[in-house]
DNA sequence: TCCTAATTGTTTAGATGTGAACTGTTTGAA
DNA sequence: TTCAAACAGTTCACATCTAAACAATTAGGA
């Protein structure tokens, strides 16, 4: 079914290119919004689930806001309340860096990592349900395109180059 | 490059459906920042915009909240607050419908499609941009490999039907 | 007719995204 | 050494999105 058809749109989008967009942005969206739903029933937002997956495979090392900021596209601005809020239901602690004290190191608390071991799988698990049935062809390809996309994002329209985490 | 390389992450994603899920959303993510940055210049945002186009592409017939709340998949609480932002700028206006009470119909004011007429062409140059080098082949697996997974989502992970135009 | 259910829109509270201004700290060049 | 620039984080104002509760209205079945 095209996407026209889906959102019950009066006329078909005109130019492919277009609809592929639309397509990109719909779907991250819905993805998103799944993912915002399960985190939901476990007191979570998908935005502090990805701060603690990044703080767990950091081997315990503790990240500073920049840092997590810049791994998951989020601006400092965003971080500081997604640490805070993260902070205050105990999940991870903050710490100013010994030798910069600019830097506020984050690292994840004993409940914190219970938490992620909780949620980790069935998140992996609705990954997989997501991408069931498309071939690993499939895959490679849409990888390839979706960064292709992106370069031009970089290239094309982004002339300086996205500082502050953006 | 790959997501990780180009996130900087510590190791690459574990499986390729998982990087393929990423790189959808992040995408996705960035082309609504570069969408909403262009329309900023233009004091408006990109879920305005969208609510403009469809008024300008229903021939001046007015929609109702419920209705443009589905087409664009915005739920109806923030339909009205988008709505009214637009109503203070001048750009559309609010009138009850004659048969039904309960109904909002929304309609463009001559402003409303001037606007329109004046950034429709530079952002459907960027849709050309951002879309440019890319095979109409690998365009039509792209469309695809994402409404698969949109009805992947449909199908498993959410049982029901996610109404209300969400 | 009456009554329940569904629909439309608003409001609320909270989290996240936008940019911009600001403080404090560090770095590097004159 | 000193001073300007860069950087980390916070705060502000605003728009959007989440869910949930609510009022008003309409529709449909008993």
């Amino acid at each position: 079914m095209g996407l026209a058809e889906e959102l019950g749109l009066e006329r078909p989008v005109e130019t492919i290119e277009h609809e592929s967009l639309l397509n990109i942005v719909y779907t991250g969206t819905m993805i998103a919004r799944a993912a915002f739903r399960y985190f939901q029933g476990h007191s979570l937002t998908d935005a502090q689930f990805n701060v603690l997956v990044q703080l767990k495979y950091s081997d315990g090392k503790a990240l500073s806001q920049a840092e997590l900021g810049r791994r998951l596209v989020v601006n400092k601005a965003d971080m500081t309340g997604i640490v805070d809020r993260l902070e205050r239901t105990g999940l991870v602690e903050r710490s100013v860096h010994p030798k910069d004290r600019r830097v506020n190191l984050v690292r994840m608390t004993a409940e914190g990592e219970k938490v992620v071991s909780v949620l980790e799988p069935g998140y992996l698990k609705g990954v997989g349900l997501l991408m069931s049935g498309i071939s690993r062809s499939d895959l490679v390809r849409l990888n390839r395109t979706l960064e292709k996309v992106r370069s031009n994002a970089k290239e094309k329209l982004i002339p300086d180059g996205g500082r502050d985490g953006r």
